[in-house]
DNA sequence: GCCAACGTTGGC
DNA sequence: GCCAACGTTGGC
């Protein structure tokens, strides 16, 4: 089993929005490297919500895999934002997993006190630059995450 | 709202 | 295949 992030900016989709519809499919993602991220999840990987672009920015829950990615239908549909005119249908170019909720923190995990945290140095999400908006992370980096959401 | 860092596009 | 120009992300 994998462990992965995904960021999400609240104000298009946040973990309420995720505890009210209990699932989703993650559409819209619209860069190749967190497509193949995208492309390799696996039913019951665990996924850490990322609020950007947030007050507070951070860690918010966890979901998890329960479909493995299919056609993004966005891709296909010329009123949407995501419409990409080069998809076809025997050619998509855009995948979306269904994520399912598990659990919403009791509080954020924020940016500033993951910066911290030793373990951690190496997460993607913290990088300098790092834009990615999915992202694996190891099993060491998923188990600290969780203890400090307990103590959040 | 600003802007640094990235990613993508397209002319050559 | 290079790279300038442009568009986007996301912290602040």
């Amino acid at each position: 089993m994998k462990y992965w992030l995904v960021k999400t900016e609240p104000e298009s989709y946040s973990i309420d929005d995720l505890v009210r519809d209990r699932k989703t499919e993650w559409t819209a993602v619209r860069n190749y490297q967190a497509r193949n991220f995208l492309k390799e999840m696996a039913i019951g990987d665990l996924v850490l919500f990322y609020h950007s672009n947030a007050e507070p920015t951070g860690v918010v829950g966890i979901a998890e895999v329960s479909r493995t990615a299919q056609p993004d239908p966005t891709q296909f549909d010329s009123k949407s934002e995501y419409f990409d005119p080069k998809a076809t249908k025997d050619a998509p170019r855009w995948f979306c997993p269904t994520l399912k909720f598990i659990e919403k923190f009791k509080g954020v995990i924020v940016l500033d006190k993951l910066r911290t945290i030793n373990g951690l140095e190496g997460m993607i999400l913290l990088k300098k630059g790092s834009r990615l908006s999915v992202q694996p992370v190891s099993a060491g980096e998923y188990r600290i995450l969780l203890k400090l959401a307990t103590l959040t």
